[in-house]
DNA sequence: TTGATAATTGAACATCGTTCATTTTTCGGA
DNA sequence: TCCGAAAAATGAACGATGTTCAATTATCAA
């Protein structure tokens, strides 16, 4: 029996638990070491024995947001396809920013570690994410290589969090949620509407650039 | 003489200005109450006879880099209209972002009031920036009232910021600068086609939905 | 069982933003 | 010009924070 190793796990599992919960409900800047170890029911030391510091546990409890996040997509894009699977994850990633404000919050307000890099676990579970618009991306009539997409779906994500974010916070100047839902739907549109002129541009007359 | 004014607006400006350096040189995460008040020549309690606190000081901080943000894009934008005032006005967003890193990002990094609410004269910032984006919409075949248009102009900015964001903070997955560029110039391209092509519709087919 | 090794503990520490009793400065009226 | 009141400036002290570390306890291999 590896006793040793199980423990580890079931504190890094209650320590994890513990933060996601607390930020669920009381926001990142709600959580501090003391109650996070008494809900965990370990000692205050006992974060450093299980993470490096607090930080590492905060990108710990991300990662699991993260993956709910992916879920949601996944389930919001299922059986859609192209301009249509655009709309449901853009819909799906508000709703989610909506329903679970502090958590998703969580995932930017979070400081970046000092050298601005964060772990490879963590970049992975973006890039899953990035995927689901990749996808949708190949079934409209873009004309370009496979690198070239993953940057246009980067940006799209991008645009489409902006949008939502900014929105909610409104420390600058919010929407409504039924206006904020219909710039998304109006973006989205205006988007698969410009990628398919282009897309007839360059059928009518072949020669043009594609810079 | 006033010289309790002029003494009270001569603190203010001294740490409003230490607040912008410290943020300018070493970001917002390295700023704090004893050397900036160092910095400034005053006392340590200063703060809070010239502020309501360091929060507070840090959002005047924040509305000089806003409107230093404001002037580079008005420079942007002189003398281009619709597509390329768009155009313009992006790039001048993210070269703003680059050179200024640490002031821009902690127009963003900085946490919202706890009520989520920003003070009006910090809000009216942002509605200035937003001006140039609706002129710039409102040169492009956009059907829509001026309420609908400021919409619009926030999402596309809101948009831009994303796009410029994640790509910046390499926490996700970042891009170089070239490619940010290209992708930037992509993205206002295909939305101003998708402008031009749903106008199009409209004047083929009066009778559909503007939804 | 035992010695070595690893994990756990929580008091102590350094640092932070903020407060407040004290001191200094400012100012209008005598 | 002087004086009492009122405002502002000061910096030691406070409470809360994340982190460390010497002491304690638990685990494991022999």
């Amino acid at each position: 029996m590896a006793k040793r190793e199980e423990k580890r796990r079931a504190l890094r599992e209650a320590l994890v638990d513990a933060a996601w919960n607390r930020i669920a409900s009381e926001g990142l800047a709600g959580l501090n070491a003391r109650d996070l170890t008494r809900d965990a029911g370990c000692a205050l030391g006992g974060i450093y024995t299980a993470f490096r510091d607090l930080d590492d546990l905060v990108m710990h409890a991300n990662a699991r947001t993260l993956a709910l996040l992916g879920d949601t997509l996944e389930t919001a894009v299922a059986g859609r396809r192209g301009g249509a699977a655009l709309h449901a994850l853009a819909e799906a990633y508000m709703g989610f920013a909506l329903t679970r404000r502090r958590l998703w919050n969580a995932l930017f307000e979070h400081p970046p570690p000092p050298d601005d890099t964060a772990p490879d676990w963590f970049v992975a579970g973006h890039v899953e994410l990035l995927r689901f618009v990749v996808q949708a991306l190949r079934e409209l009539p873009l004309d370009e290589p496979e690198d070239a997409l993953e940057a246009r779906a980067r940006s799209y994500f991008a645009a489409v969090h902006g949008i939502v974010s900014i929105s909610i916070h409104s420390k600058f100047v919010g929407l409504s949620q039924d206006r904020l839902a219909a710039e998304l739907t109006s973006f989205v549109r205006v988007l698969t509407a410009g990628i398919a002129a282009e897309a007839a541009g360059r059928t009518a007359d072949p020669q043009a650039s594609r810079a």
